[in-house]
DNA sequence: GACTTAATGTCGGTA
DNA sequence: TACCGACGTTAAGTC
């Protein structure tokens, strides 16, 4: 059975000691209550008083939510070490790491409620549509590009970074083939433009290159700068 | 006073009471448990039975953390409409959401605790260290930049989208700012390339246009796309 | 609602 | 560890 530890209105005291020996154990430590928190690292940020919800993982990461959105207002990434104090009565919840220096201070005013749960999660999530599958999807059914193109690698090395699938087409010009799950604005443009290029250096200076994007569909910037770079658009839908 | 609402290990008609009754108030809701996740939209997933954390946030956002990561694992973002059912003895979150048409779906094994929490938070975050605030600075000294360098505007248009900051050296010429708050690979070049290119259209063909990016740093390919573009660098560190 | 870009982005893979 | 690109990216500002 998950073990449940939890307690309503605590004093700082009886907050601090059920969070600190929690997370040591290994236990997902949660407070809610009102609070002020303070940030400092790659940038910095300052929070008044307001009733959020902190949550402390086993592997090191802290969240402070508020009522709104679905990113916290302030976090810390897993690999952070926790420590919850009681300093000057009032209860205390650091948060900090080296590479980069950064620290995360959640101040309580008052403490609503504090629990610690054992979490055993053994469970991997299966995601489908991602853009993995749709490299499945053309490798499977290479006509989707174009009748006639043949798959010869897929993460292709360049000078530019890897290619999704490289390969040629039915006149045996190379073609690099780059995937979107979803529409495409100017970035990917440039992306496959920077791939193209690169082959296009990396092979003997007389070889053309095609470069194809493969997405659900492309922004209008999108396939003015195909058109100006001399770069193809596929429409595929996601699996 | 902030009002809490607690079960620790309630049936789960219980659980289904205290969480849709608080989520209908506009309460913040968690639940703890066993569970299995299914989310079904612009992609899909499932996951297998496991120890999590679920929250129903009043704004309609919904998370599914897990011991580990910083994110969470499943979620619904803001504006979603959530129910708490007992199907066949279970509880069963639902949380759904049209444009696009997204369902996310927590089947409690077990319900380990549930709680509700009113929170109120009206302060708001101040964050420094952003791209705004870099901004900032090389109005207040465009030498950072280069000496002679004028701001003329900011968020100026082009046809490839906003420049950070539009201006001219000391020799009259057009320059083009790219402002990064972080060390830069080679989506920033290509970037500030199009910006360029896209001025050198719009102003007469005649006109020199630099591009300028000012980051703390950038990566080696990123500083031979520059030099190939005939782009240049400015290391500026954020304040 | 679509488009574009910033983000303390995070995360995973690889060299 | 740094680099690079995907992500159900999310979030904000603009049109």
């Amino acid at each position: 059975m998950t073990a449940v530890e939890t307690l309503t209105y605590p004093d700082p005291a009886a907050a601090c000691d059920l969070a600190s020996r929690n997370a040591e154990r290994g236990a997902l430590v949660t407070l809610f209550g009102t609070c002020t928190v303070e940030y400092e690292g790659r940038a910095a940020s300052s929070l008044g008083p307001g009733d959020r919800h902190v949550m402390l993982k086993p592997d090191g990461a802290a969240l402070v939510h508020t009522d709104e959105g679905q990113q916290p207002v302030n976090w810390q990434p897993p690999g952070c070490d926790h420590s919850v104090t009681v300093d000057d009565g009032t209860l205390v919840v650091r948060s900090t790491r080296s590479t980069p220096d950064e620290s995360l201070e959640v101040a309580f005013e008052t403490v609503a409620h504090a629990a610690a749960f054992d979490v055993s999660d053994s469970a991997d999530l299966a995601l489908t549509g991602t853009e993995a599958d749709l490299k499945e999807r053309i490798l499977e059914t290479p006509a989707l590009v174009e009748e006639g193109f043949t798959p010869l690698a897929t993460e292709r090395e360049t000078a530019a970074g890897a290619v999704d699938v490289y390969g040629e087409d039915s006149e045996g010009r190379t073609v690099v083939v780059e995937l979107k799950r979803r529409r495409v604005g100017p970035d990917a443009v440039g992306q496959l433009g920077r791939y193209v290029e690169a082959l296009e250096r990396d092979l003997h200076a007389d070889s053309e290159v095609r470069g194809v994007l493969v997405a659900p569909s492309v922004t209008d910037r999108a396939r003015q700068l195909l058109a100006r770079k001399g770069l193809e658009f596929v429409a595929v839908e996601p699996p």
